[in-house]
DNA sequence: CGTCTTTGTGAATCATACC
DNA sequence: AGGTATGATTCACAAAGAC
């Protein structure tokens, strides 16, 4: 839902308890007026302008304090600054949320190109977090370890001596003894993530625009799928994008109405709007997964974009003509997959075309392919297999195993 | 010099507009008591806990009132907060140093052994940076070019057409014009500086303690050879220490004898820190091609970076113990990788092994494999193999086939 | 229910065995 | 002797457990 309002009027309206997670990225409090054009020709434009830094306070306080009412108990906050105003940001959550219901300061952290000037170069910005109460939502997301870490670490059992020295844990028999299964480390709070598309950077785009990846990963760590999130400054509506692609619900609000048109038509059908802005909107989503990047990489292929049934075209030719790559979606069975890389590949004269299998099911056997089509199982398949075979081998069933 | 004093006593007694630079790392307000012990058992603590915020702010204001008046008029200031009390910090340097003297947030990041938590781990701290007036000292810092840029935008000259479209410049016979030498990318306000390791000789056990690097980078842009650098909560030192490196002059001043005395040893034989990390990079530590990072990624392993046999882990245990996987080497054999990968996996006893073979040779067939190896071929060989298949299936040989 | 103690943790070092 | 590979260790700090 998408609502054209000031948010303040549109966020009386809403119920008390009834979101699960806000963000905003309210005006910076810069004094400028902020506009870009795309390059139809049409200009964006939003005034941070400010009569006096008490009325862009008051401003944000009446706001926050309606968020407040309409966040679940369990319910987080994210408020999005640059260093203009964020320690007068900082204060007013501290009153309206509280401050022992401060999180963490979040730094994104991108580089940019920028001209010389006499000082650093700006290469961050802030986002606070914040929770109702000190019962809340959070989903620990867990990365890769350093490269500095050795598997020792990883792998192997603790102790500790009386006085508190650590070594590892050996048996009787003075064998290594094995930790429990570990996931990782959890994310820190400071993220590096590029600034929109590097490919975007000579077009514009709505002021302000955010990066999905930023809001994915906000999202991610604070709600479920099913939850409902609010952007009650929501621009060209990242956050409400970014909701949507992980199964969130989502309420947006804006004053602006070339912002909520806008929303609306980068949620319904990105793929058949017009505007070269939009376009740039769609270039910075991710349209392959890491996993399907990674796929196509050890395949040895060129990545195919906005294509619906072609992934990758392989780097090598075979019978002097190129060789489509698809890799089966979560959501699509085998046939539609095979349907789908058919047309395409037929219409681009491919000689073979090669399917990924991504997961198993039970109509797979029945699905019909032409016979330059190789359907084939991606690698982790093929593992998870092999290694459900030698676990049955061997008679044991590990109660990790799939 | 090295002064044992509240600092408020000795700032008073110096001279107006005889200092360049001023760096303090003051009590963060944490409201905790910080103690620590050096490797010699000796043990350093100080308190940080505080009556209210508001004796802390007033504790703070004075200081800095004082550290205004000794600063040069093209003298900067940096002041070292966590996110304790970092907005209040900065009200009072905007009152203090006037708002438009603001020059920058520093942020500085770093990974650090992790603990559990609900919530993101902590891992930066910040620093504000001020100038006494508009008219200030700063040197800038250049940095190697990010190795995704274009070598052209660096080596060549470009241009602008009427519109302001740039592109690059070429000479009446189409040869490339070189561009002035350009001296990097200047510093961003984002630095990435690896914490102080527990097990780092340079550490002196003073709680706190930051990394020379650190000061070193704030002492270069801010000062230049013979300034003076004052840090009036100098604790172990480390100001001093990059100052002398640096031949800077130094004044440091703290209430804690001890440190006063560590100060001084430290001075005697300054050192920066020779951490291998800083000095090689993490890259460094990064020994997988793109290609064995995409086909770990599609196996579902966490990399392994410091083991000859082992590449990855995978992320899901089969019958209670870890499966290590190992990508056969190009200069590998078959039976090589294999003995490798059995020799590093069974010490961490590991259920299965996963060896993925990534060349056919002849000798393959012959290769001693244990019962629990699982020997698979890359995706790439299975797709070649299959497309040489159906080549000659079709009865027709590809040019471009291998 | 506070306060003290124990435990799990992983980054980046030190230490040592092996060429 | 020098370098490399990799095992071992320290520390801070939140959470869980003990008292």
């Amino acid at each position: 839902m998408v609502i054209r309002d000031d948010c303040l009027n549109a966020l009386k309206k809403m119920e008390g308890e009834s979101i699960d997670m806000v963000y905003l990225d309210p005006p910076f409090f810069t004094q400028k007026e902020q506009h870009l054009k795309d390059s139809d020709g049409r200009e964006y434009t939003f005034s941070d302008r400010w009569e006096s830094r008490e009325s862009y306070l008051r401003f944000m306080r009446l706001r926050l304090e309606e968020i407040k009412r309409v966040l679940k108990k369990n319910g987080s906050i994210f408020l999005h600054c640059d260093d203009s105003a964020s320690h007068y940001l900082r204060l007013i959550m501290d009153e309206v949320f509280g401050e022992n219901h401060f999180r963490s300061e979040i730094i994104w952290t991108y580089k940019r190109w920028s001209n010389s000037r006499k000082g650093l170069i700006p290469g961050h910005q802030t986002i606070f977090y914040y929770t109702k109460t000190a019962n809340f939502k959070f989903n620990t997301i867990y990365n890769a370890y350093s490269p500095t870490t050795n598997i020792d670490q990883i792998l192997q059992e603790r102790v500790r001596d009386t006085y508190g020295k650590a070594s590892y844990k050996y048996d009787d028999e003075g064998n290594v003894v094995l930790a429990r299964e570990k996931k990782g480390v959890p994310m820190s709070d400071v993220w590096e993530i590029p600034f929109l598309n590097p490919k975007a950077k000579e077009r514009t785009g709505y002021p302000t625009q955010k990066p999905v990846e930023l809001l994915e990963r906000i999202i991610r760590i604070s709600t479920d799928p099913g939850d409902c999130v609010l952007d009650p400054f929501c621009g060209s509506g990242t956050t409400l994008v970014a909701a949507k692609l992980l199964g969130r619900n989502y309420v947006g609000i804006d004053s602006n109405p070339s912002a909520v048109r806008l929303c609306g038509q980068r949620l319904e059908c990105p793929a058949k709007t017009e505007s070269r802005l939009l376009k740039v909107g769609i270039d910075s989503y991710k349209t392959k997964t890491e996993e399907e990047l990674a796929l196509l990489n050890t395949l040895g292929c060129d990545v195919v974009q906005r294509n619906k049934g072609i992934d990758g075209i392989l780097k090598t030719y075979y019978r002097n003509a190129p060789v489509a790559v698809k890799i089966q979606k979560k959501h699509e069975s085998l046939q539609e997959a095979a349907d789908l890389l058919c047309r395409a590949g037929n219409k681009k004269r491919c000689s073979f075309l090669v399917l990924v299998r991504t997961s198993r099911s039970a109509g797979d056997q029945e699905a019909a392919v032409p016979a330059n089509m190789i359907v084939m199982d991606s690698p982790e398949l093929l593992l998870e297999n092999e290694l459900s075979n030698q676990c049955s081998l061997y008679g044991v069933k590990s109660a990790q195993m799939l």
